[in-house]
DNA sequence: CCCTGATTCGC
DNA sequence: GCGAATCAGG
């Protein structure tokens, strides 16, 4: 896989976000947590605003801080999908992926509506006002929801170390 | 041992 | 430029 525009573009979305490297790798997928790590450092994204004293005593360079944009209104419109479910909440029609056709069950939830439950994968183009994430309750700790877990991790494929 | 990001370095 | 391996902190 390689970098797309679009793909670094969710990628800078997710780092400003504030995911995790290997939330946004497993997000992008057909990438390693160090791939993306890798090019968060080559994009010069690095130094993310975390705990202050939590922070790596590496000599890295002087990182400007950056002060992302206010997440996107939680504007909404429904994309002419009538293969909704029932929205147990006050948010507006689900969003239907083009590409995956894939529905929240609960019309996805805002980036400042994530918590630590909620499935995170990402719903729609990270750009766009209606950009959201699924939003499912997930077992705490787990990144996605059942089914898109699937899809995260076909195989669950993890860097098995060959040494016995 | 799990996670995290940072860095190095062969490709 | 890319990312695995490695390193280092929590």
């Amino acid at each position: 896989m390689s970098w797309t525009d679009d793909r670094i573009e969710t990628l800078r979305k997710l780092w400003a976000d504030g995911l995790s490297a290997s939330q946004i790798a497993t997000a992008l997928g057909g990438v390693s947590r160090n791939a993306v790590i890798g090019k968060i450092h080559r994009l010069g994204l690095s130094g993310r605003v975390k705990s202050p004293k939590a922070r790596t005593p590496a000599k890295r360079a002087p990182v400007a801080p950056q002060r992302p944009a206010q997440p996107a209104p939680a504007r909404v419109m429904a994309v002419g999908a009538t293969a909704v479910k029932v929205v147990e909440r006050e948010l507006p029609a689900p969003v239907v992926l083009p590409e995956a056709e894939i529905v929240s069950l609960h019309g996805g939830v805002t980036l400042l509506e994530l918590t630590h439950s909620c499935c995170r994968w990402p719903i729609g183009d990270p750009s766009d006002a209606n950009f959201r994430f699924c939003g499912a309750r997930t077992a705490a700790g787990e990144v996605y929801c059942r089914a898109h877990a699937e899809q995260a991790f076909p195989a669950r494929a993890r860097k098995p170390k060959e040494n016995a």
